[in-house]
RNA sequence: GCUCGCAUAGCUCAGCUGGAUAGAGUGUCGCCCUCCGAAGGCGAAGGUCCCAGGUUCGAAUCCUGGUGCGAGCACCA
């Protein structure tokens, strides 16, 4: 059940019943009309904009048309007063009987809020692909914690999706990687080595070069790159693949596939996309212009094959060969989009971070000229996070090798909190995460105090169990504050909407909030009047029907920090 | 120089498809525990929504031009 959307069917009737009786002319475009929660509650329970968005096209005076409209909804038994107010808008009271249903539909419904919004169209989300070179630090973990969730949310809205993480295993990165291994597996022979610059010296890959010893003994001391550059390169990823799944698994990261760059390679289907391309007549040999501003050192104009990105929007055409004919690294990048349109997908997403800003365009151009612009591609750029302790700025050694990790971060505040606080802004804008600060225990800190009303919860109902209360009532409100929480209540399917339209999970953390802080200031309201607390001493009968609500709002927070991948808790520590 | 993002209360940030008197936390100042978890609640004060134009019944929101901050700008990924 969705109360706005009900609501909202109920106005384009009455508007169509109106246009039948000839009270607004025929052929209106309904499509603007929208019915939402009111800024103030003072004015109602929903307001609609109709008689405003209508007046023009009919030619009629907002007024007039609302003050019809008015007539024709207060018929219907939900609907307590329709009150024209302001420039136009159409202020709707509903009856209480309706907020008790909201509840009573909670409470039958576990999937409550579950939208078909996105009818089962095919999205890949695609997110982290950290270069296969080490373990998952702070940045990785922020686009970790916002894909896996925005995934999620684009799951419980009615899309088909599949998670997925591109290993970037093809580059000259993964050649530095295996030469840093190589260098650790003679340390294991205890033979002294030199690091020069541009290399990998994080302690991570002694254990990497130790292994690599295990598995071939000394079959690579002393020998020439060209012998075991190969094998150590797949062996070093593997090993690096290895350490980000288990990273991954710390923060509950569950994706649905791994998709190499380097099995790209000798499939022929760079080519193919390139010849995709070519066929529509957006890919020729010529030579840049040198970038406007401070010009490279070495500058020099060459001749190259060049993907007319400009036809579909970019600023300048971007290479795919280099000048000596080998792939620059957007080739395979296309042709890894194209893979994704050819499997089907209706939409792409995809997570980076926020330093790939400049590559968006030239993406988005791709995509857009090989599904012909069918497919629509949408890049969620995460901003940077800054580590505090105690507010103070969280020093880094800048030891080389040395940072904050994702284990680090999970091990020091734990899954839950990592993925909530991380939540809790926009994704393209910066995040400050105190380490102190995401575990205190005050309303200051979002995590806890959406925990805090879902303890409460299970504090009350352990009780009222203990008490031999009926735990499956059907509700019973009256109180202001019990509507306050019931309206909210009813926000939630219209809530996921906007977050899933918008692709932006940080909504449901914000909408968690709130129901909290509702929740709270019901049970506060419970000092001042008996006859609200959910627990009526001596009465089970009057407890079983105050507990239906305090059940509903567990329902809600819990498929709510689902969607973030947090577990609700039932006790505080 | 160009592109993208951001700019909202002292501070940290929300703000839906353009909607009414722009919200929350924090901080400041008042209240509220014989009572389900006070780890909480209620209230007061606090605003040039960066600036200037434009679009329209209506702009924090959309458009244009500025200002400031961040990121990125051929042959690296």
């Amino acid at each position: 059940m969705n109360l706005f959307a009900d609501i909202r069917a109920l106005v384009i009737n009455s508007l169509e019943a109106m246009v039948a009786e000839g009270a607004l002319p025929a052929g209106l475009e309904m499509a603007q009309v929208a019915v939402e929660p009111p800024r103030d509650a003072a004015h109602g329970d929903m307001a609609t904009n109709a008689a405003m968005v209508l007046a023009k096209p009919s030619g009629m005076k907002p007024r007039d048309i609302a003050i019809a409209l008015a007539a024709h909804l207060l018929a219907d038994p939900r609907i307590e007063s329709a009150d024209v107010a302001g420039p136009g808008f159409l202020n709707l009271r509903l009856m209480p009987e309706v907020w008790t249903g909201v509840v009573t539909a909670i409470l039958g419904d576990p999937d409550y809020g579950r939208s078909d919004m996105g009818a089962g169209r095919r999205v890949l989300v695609e997110y982290v692909s950290a270069n296969p070179t080490g373990p998952l630090h702070v940045g990785h973990t922020r686009g970790a914690v916002f894909g896996d969730a925005l995934a999620s949310l684009l799951d419980y809205a009615g899309w088909d999706v599949t998670r997925e993480y591109y290993i970037n295993d093809g580059g000259a990165q993964v050649d530095v990687l295996a030469r840093s291994v190589y260098l650790r597996y003679l340390e294991a022979h205890d033979l002294s080595v030199d690091w020069p610059e541009g290399t990998y010296p994080g302690d991570y890959l002694i254990e990497v070069g130790e292994a690599l010893k295990a598995k071939v003994g000394d079959a690579y001391v002393d020998k020439d790159e060209q012998v075991w550059l190969q094998d150590v390169r797949e062996f070093s990823t593997d090993a690096m693949m290895g350490l980000i799944r288990a990273d991954l698994a710390r923060l509950g990261v569950v994706m649905d596939s791994f998709y190499s760059e380097k099995s790209l390679y000798g499939t022929g289907l760079i080519e193919a996309s390139i010849d995709d391309l070519r066929s529509k007549g957006l890919i020729y040999e010529g030579t840049l212009e040198p970038p406007k501003g401070k010009l490279p050192d070495d500058w020099e104009a060459r001749e190259q094959t060049l993907f007319r990105s400009t036809a579909h929007g970019d600023d300048v055409d971007r290479p795919v060969q280099k000048h000596d004919g080998s792939w620059t690294y957007f080739a395979p990048d296309i042709a890894y989009h194209f893979d994704k349109i050819q499997r089907g997908f209706d939409e792409l997403i995809d997570v980076l971070g926020a330093d790939h800003g400049g590559y968006v365009k030239r993406m988005k151009a791709a995509v857009a000229a090989l599904s012909d612009g069918r497919v629509s591609l949408d890049v969620k750029l995460t901003q940077l996070v800054k580590l505090y302790q105690n507010g103070e700025p969280f020093k880094m050694s800048k030891r080389a090798g040395t940072f904050v990790t994702l284990a680090d971060v999970v091990e020091e505040v734990g899954a839950d909190v990592t993925r909530f606080t991380m939540l809790t802004r926009k994704n393209d804008a910066p995040l400050d995460f105190d380490f102190s600060k995401v575990v205190e225990q005050s309303k200051d800190n979002a995590v806890f105090y959406v925990q805090y009303a879902s303890a409460r919860i299970h504090s009350v109902l352990r009780k009222a169990a203990d008490q031999g209360v009926d735990l499956t009532g059907a509700p019973v409100i009256s109180d202001a504050s019990e509507f306050a929480v019931a309206r909210k209540l009813a926000e939630w399917p219209r809530l996921v909407e906007i977050a899933a339209r918008n692709n932006e999970p940080h909504r449901i953390a914000f909408y968690l909030y709130e129901l909290a802080s509702d929740f709270h200031a019901l049970w506060n309201r419970g000092s001042e009047q008996h006859g609200v607390r959910f627990l009526q001493d001596g009465d089970p009968e009057a407890t079983r029907g105050k507990i239906a609500l305090p059940r509903a709002v567990f329902v809600v927070i819990s498929a709510g920090l689902g969607i973030l991948g947090v577990t609700p808790v039932e006790e505080m520590r």
